[in-house]
DNA sequence: TCCACGAACGCAAACGATTGCGTGATGTGG
DNA sequence: CCACATCACGCAATCGTTTGCGTTCGTGGA
């Protein structure tokens, strides 16, 4: 490339730099062109190398085939490639070898900074990172002492409990997700809060733990709809969990609303468009994401940043309302 | 590193290399002890420019939210993380602009090879990477004359159309997704096909082209529930899709099944698990991804390797027989 | 006793970029 | 006409590895 300009790699490199400085103008738009011509690039690893910063930010998630966090990882990447950013993400599957496997990968590969998206109570991967010193942010799922931008989750749940609560409902279901997950225990102890305060404790045993997804919506679903005196509504902290709880309810050969109803979490696009919309509390999952990746090049860029609280809103719809439309 | 060991470099260098030849087995021991006990890791990427392999795959998909894409990719990574390899990937929404923005993108960082999950009918990212020689497989999406993994799309179409043909539905309607992808093509391509040969063609305004998702599927399906007489049974080409048009017909004041009944496509999870479980023609798609990952593989290596077309497989549920549990 | 041989390890170049510093050319003011 | 500032560019070190080759040393055989 050098020898095609007929100079030196160093009056390439500045000529090619956003900013040319010592450089003629009439070289700079000369090297341009023929970097052009002959598709030459960059080597973004090298160049790391010597600067000492990558470029790359990694993002950890549970997993990707999960809507909610396929959407969170989007906004990411979206932010971050119009900075100048690439991002790398992997699926720890909430698994701890896992998690810490992917994440040495990742940081043997220099990375500027790291969001980690599948926070654990009890994981260690966000101290090793603050030891290591290496830029981290959480994001959707917080933990104590670390920096943070999710959604007010007591909130939602209590959103959701209000909404049930006006409707008339006394004895509801709770499907409470992974309770290792900041999501699903806040969601269900803001929900369970609200309704002791109503004077309507919920029971022990009409709360469920299961994992996320449809699949684990369906069995925590029939376990709800087995028990002696079934409730008259449901409240699932995730929306697919939701969906998968609603085939529970019409195996049991009761019907939608009118025998039970039911609350989703964080209004996925699906969820609009169920053949029976689904009343959902809608968390802003792109703007969670953007923010986080603002939030680490904060960090990255050695400025202070503080942890973003998002508030959620409920979005009623044709599981728990009557002739909504 | 190499001073706290009281070695050269080269020896630390050998000595953590999966085949440590040329170095004491003692030395061996005790380099790698150090390397753990003070976190050090092999810079990937200074090794990358050293030896011309940045171990370094890109991924380009339409987009990750859809759970089709995500899920295939998931399978792609799993398969590269064990075979050493990091993947990087890339939502293009389908737009050819932002495609050529992240191709070049992730070129600059010397990626070893590109599984392109976007391809479009016109599209040239395939023949770019051809001319720059980066080595390249298509998955999901075929293009004549380009090394791919993908599913018979024809076959599943007329898996589908057979299936509705045995159950006695005679004027049906079509969701054929994204005309410029080849997946959407072709399988309505094949479905209309097995309608034709059977002496009930399918008439062109019963067929709608949309985008994918659950909100195209609905606007799809709204649009054939219209229609002066409409169709006793729907084929959509994907899953969402499929579930969108579900709630099209409820909408319209039909039943699923009994009035219309409703085919999707790809088998994704969610499809046993709704309310309603959908009828549905399972793609393989981790296995696609797992191949698609091998062929890539093979190809970097500078090995011969084949296009594969698997078989899909039709799944009766409910919204298409009677009675099905 | 001497030489050959192999094992273990050091030396240095190379990968492709960035960047402080030095140098030559050009222009300008006194 | 000279001194000096300015601009454009080259030089060389540097980032952290890998790897061919050379050197040292110990061992065994003739």
């Amino acid at each position: 490339m050098a020898r095609h300009a007929q100079v030196h790699v160093s009056t390439v490199s500045r000529a090619l730099s956003e900013d040319p400085v010592g450089v003629g103008t009439e070289t700079v738009r000369r090297v341009r062109e023929l970097a052009t011509m002959l598709g030459y690039h960059r080597d973004v690893g090298a160049a790391a190398l010597r600067t000492g910063n990558s470029r790359l930010i990694g993002v950890l998630v549970p997993r990707l085939t999960d809507l909610v966090l396929a959407t969170i990882y989007e906004s990411i990447d979206a932010a971050a490639g119009t900075a100048g950013y690439t991002t790398v993400v992997s699926n720890t599957l909430d698994d701890p070898l896992r998690r810490r496997a992917r994440l040495d990968a990742l940081l043997s590969r220099r990375l500027d900074g790291v969001i980690i998206g599948d926070s654990h109570i009890g994981d260690t991967a966000a101290f090793e990172l603050q030891q290591r010193g290496v830029p981290y942010v959480l994001v959707m799922r917080k933990l104590e002492g670390h920096l943070s931008v999710t959604t007010d989750d007591q909130l939602g749940g209590r959103l959701a409990a209000e909404h049930l609560l006006s409707l008339g409902h006394r004895r509801v279901g709770v499907i409470a997700g992974d309770l290792l997950a900041s999501t699903g225990l806040q969601r269900s102890q803001g929900f369970r809060a609200a309704f002791d305060a109503a004077g309507y404790p919920v029971e022990d045993h009409y709360v469920v733990n299961s994992g996320f997804g449809a699949r684990a919506g369906r069995i925590a679903g029939d376990q709800l709809m087995n028990l002696s005196i079934p409730p008259s509504a449901i409240f699932a902290v995730d929306d697919l969990t939701a969906v998968g709880a609603m085939g529970a309810i019409r195996a049991a050969g009761k019907r939608l609303r009118e025998d039970v109803a039911i609350v989703g979490y964080n209004d996925v696009d699906l969820a609009a468009n169920l053949p029976v919309p689904l009343t959902s509390v809608r968390s802003a999952l792109t703007e969670m994401g953007r923010l986080s990746f603002e939030a680490l090049q904060r960090r990255i860029n050695g400025e202070e940043a503080e942890s973003v609280l998002l508030k959620p809103v409920l979005i009623p719809r044709a599981t728990t309302v009557e002739g909504w439309e």
